[in-house]
DNA sequence: CGATAGGTTGACTAAGCTCAACGTCGGTGG
DNA sequence: CCACCGACGTTGAGCTTAGTCAACCTATCG
């Protein structure tokens, strides 16, 4: 079973006789010898390697699997972290609740993301996992790879620091597409994101399905649900895209990215000043209007 | 000179014979010997550590100081990542320019404080850091201190991936902030975030000077400049705050903390549903309008 | 002492939120 | 098998918040 192979299909996972039990704690298995060399995501898998060093360097760490079904938690806001969790297979957001029982989506995860990686300094977690779909998840204890010693100690040291850095610049980016952008262009950034993701992991870019709700889209950019659909419509409507529930089609990707243009941090100020006076084609408002009706 | 004693005074620096040349690259200075033991930072400043850690071991590490006059660069956009940044004094915006022209400001940093931690991972800085004021930057040469050997260099594989964390964990609630809260929540917490980590430098958090622009403060959290002057005077209008110009007075911590609590994340969501239905006293809504219309 | 940057306030506008109605799909139970 | 239900998505109407534009004031700095 090639979980990169289908298109946009959820991958057929056997959820029998899973090794985990109902109330869905992380146990771990016990001494599965290096699973992620057998896994196929290996490649492409980013922890893959911590658990590699780890395990040739102490036989004592705990690594394990385990099939979550749509809308299970891989784990719960508040919960200890012990593993370092990985998708395998599947989609996952992270959201946390808010005391007016409202949720923010603070991510979404594909195979081959490290899930929280926020989760590692703080001792308990911020967010919960869920599962937007049938899933897999790859889970390795926490302290018994950090106590790993010797050569390959170096890529804990190097790795994990350079991802975390690379989720913030990532979080900083997302911050500055809410705090100054309109919704066409989240909503745009968003799209273009996803099928980039999608992409990497050998899924077709422009033809894909959203595993999220409106409301998950919404709650991760900052918008209402209603929003979310009418943007979407309306770049529907622009041919751009072609929106048919969760289903979506790229059409204009220059356009799209076009849009999100300005959003993007520029290089030099001074030069960023340069170009954004000269060949700049039309000023935000009015691609906003006509975005709006067409 | 003592940095910590006055209270929301600018210190005063001296600025005639600065070993840094006029365009303020960042130059080593050669071989102090272990300056941050002299630092009266010392004890609160985080990355003293590793600069102790890097000392002990090798003599090589190159370390520094440099002052900056207020609107000077620590480090622009793009620049290679070459240093370790730390504030010794006075403040810092970390802001970066987008293509458009505009200018979002990402954090605010003040003594003790790293500059642009997520610049570990990538290569080049993402952010310019522009002093808000009069202000010390120390630095230590990247490389040599990764490179650093021995029983200290635990200490960097440790408290770096754990400072990093905790800036994502932050950020995450900077951008759940934005993305789900009205301008006053925003601001109301933006003031006692700010007040809160003055008083963890021993200045007085009911009364302090904002070292930043409404325009800065707009930028970092998604507002107006307008906005963000509106707000505060409806705050002091409802006598929560005193405003003027850049001073601020806290006089009703409690009501304020109050108005951001919603907006925090909720333990076990389960438990937070709980609480959400019922001691809540008032909907956001109303909060808002009686703020805005006393 | 004028120039300039920053802050406040007002009037108007518009982007996006809320409320509501309606349609579709998928699951579940009679 | 069909009816019902709940979750999700779409679309419309009206309203609210915050953005825009503008005038004015003050402090600061050459």
């Amino acid at each position: 079973m090639d979980y990169l192979s289908g298109q946009t299909q959820s991958p057929t996972l056997d959820f029998s006789p899973t090794p985990c039990d109902v109330r869905m704690r992380a146990v771990p298995m016990p001494a599965l010898e290096s699973p992620c060399l057998a896994c196929k995501q290996h490649a492409s898998c980013l922890p893959a390697e911590f658990a590699d060093a780890a395990q040739n360097v102490s036989g004592k760490v705990l690594i394990g699997r385990r099939r979550l079904r749509k809308g299970q938690d891989a784990f719960r806001q508040g919960d200890r972290v012990e593993y370092l969790h990985v998708v395998r297979a599947g989609s996952f957001k992270l959201r946390f609740g808010l005391r007016d029982g409202r949720e923010h989506v603070s991510a979404f995860a594909l195979a081959g993301d490290l899930l929280e990686p926020g989760a590692i300094g703080t001792g308990r977690h911020v967010c919960s996992a869920t599962a937007l779909e049938d899933a897999d998840v790859c889970f390795v204890a926490f302290e018994s790879l950090m106590d790993a010693r010797g050569d390959s100690a170096a890529l804990l040291r190097e790795q994990l620091p350079a991802q975390l850095a690379r989720e913030l610049v990532r979080s900083q980016r997302l911050l500055m597409l809410i705090a100054h952008t309109s919704a066409d262009v989240r909503v745009a950034a968003f799209l273009l994101h996803w099928s980039q993701r999608l992409a990497e992991r050998g899924y077709s870019p422009d033809e894909f399905q959203l595993r999220m709700s409106r409301n998950d889209i919404g709650s991760h950019l900052g918008l209402s649900l209603e929003t979310v659909s009418r943007t979407m419509s309306a770049l529907d409507a622009r041919g751009w895209i072609v929106v048919e529930k969760r289903r979506l089609r790229v059409r204009r990707r220059r356009e799209l990215a076009q849009l999100c243009d300005d959003a993007l941090p520029g290089g030099d100020p001074l030069f960023t000043r340069e170009i954004a006076v000269a060949p700049r084609a039309e000023p935000r408002r009015e691609r906003a209007q006509s975005l709006l009706e067409a």
